[in-house]
DNA sequence: CAGGATCCTATTGGATACTG
DNA sequence: CAGTATCCAATAGGATCCTG
């Protein structure tokens, strides 16, 4: 890599945390990842099988910026009809500890969400029990 | 806890991932807990001093949204001045794994954000190693 | 101290139709 | 197949002022 700056430019602790919550925010980001991390190379309308109820446009807008951040490779095979491969780069497999995580506490209490899926949030809870 | 749903109510994937990101999505929500695993429990100024540059309206909102969820506990003492104090709750501090892991991925790659910090967002990467 | 109430803008996200 | 291009609605986020 040319240049890295050693420099952490004097950051709070909680800078880091917002530092890779930019960029995977947005409401497919993760599971993209996740789909990548799993099965390693998919073609576009692979994922957008796999992710269902995503329009191809947010598809492609993820992607996108997924691939600015260099977190995902975008491989493009000239032939007709087109075909074009994603892929996690390495800084994007950097980001495993996050998506198990992520699908760890997701399988642990996803009976908690109601049964339209994520669509209705989870349910307010009573859950009282303080520090 | 009163009922627990045993159902997965059949679940792609990355729905699992979904779930989970739709509790922690927001500039700030992670930060907050961040903050509430480090210090254990903090007052809504003391939270607002260490995230800086949060509006108070958002530190509310995000706090609130929080609570909703189950992730955190609010502890207000019938006092004046006020006094509110924050902490996780247990199902907030489940999420450990995943603010330990946004840390440190954030600590190992900060130093590709401009020195703007976040503001300037990433970089225009040039790694071009692919799968 | 810990917010509530308003107002406003920017960004996100979605529907639909079209294309090399 | 893998996108673009438009248009539009919803939400997130922010600035500012006020209050028990």
């Amino acid at each position: 890599m040319a240049k890295t700056l050693h420099s952490r430019f004097d950051c709070t602790p909680g800078c880091s945390v917002e530092a890779a919550v930019s960029l995977i925010s947005g409401k497919w980001k993760c599971v993209v990842l996740w789909y990548l991390l799993e099965e390693g190379t998919l073609r576009f309308n692979e994922l957008r099988r796999r992710i269902e109820n995503i329009t191809q446009r947010m598809l492609t807008n993820q992607l996108r910026e997924l691939e600015i951040d260099g977190l995902i490779h975008r491989e493009v095979y000239a032939q007709v009809p087109p075909k074009v491969e994603y892929s996690l780069t390495q800084r994007g497999r950097e980001l495993t500890p996050i998506l198990m995580a992520l699908k760890a506490w997701g399988d642990a209490h996803i009976d908690l969400f109601g049964k339209d899926g994520i669509a209705g949030k989870p349910y307010a809870v009573a859950a009282d029990e303080g520090a």
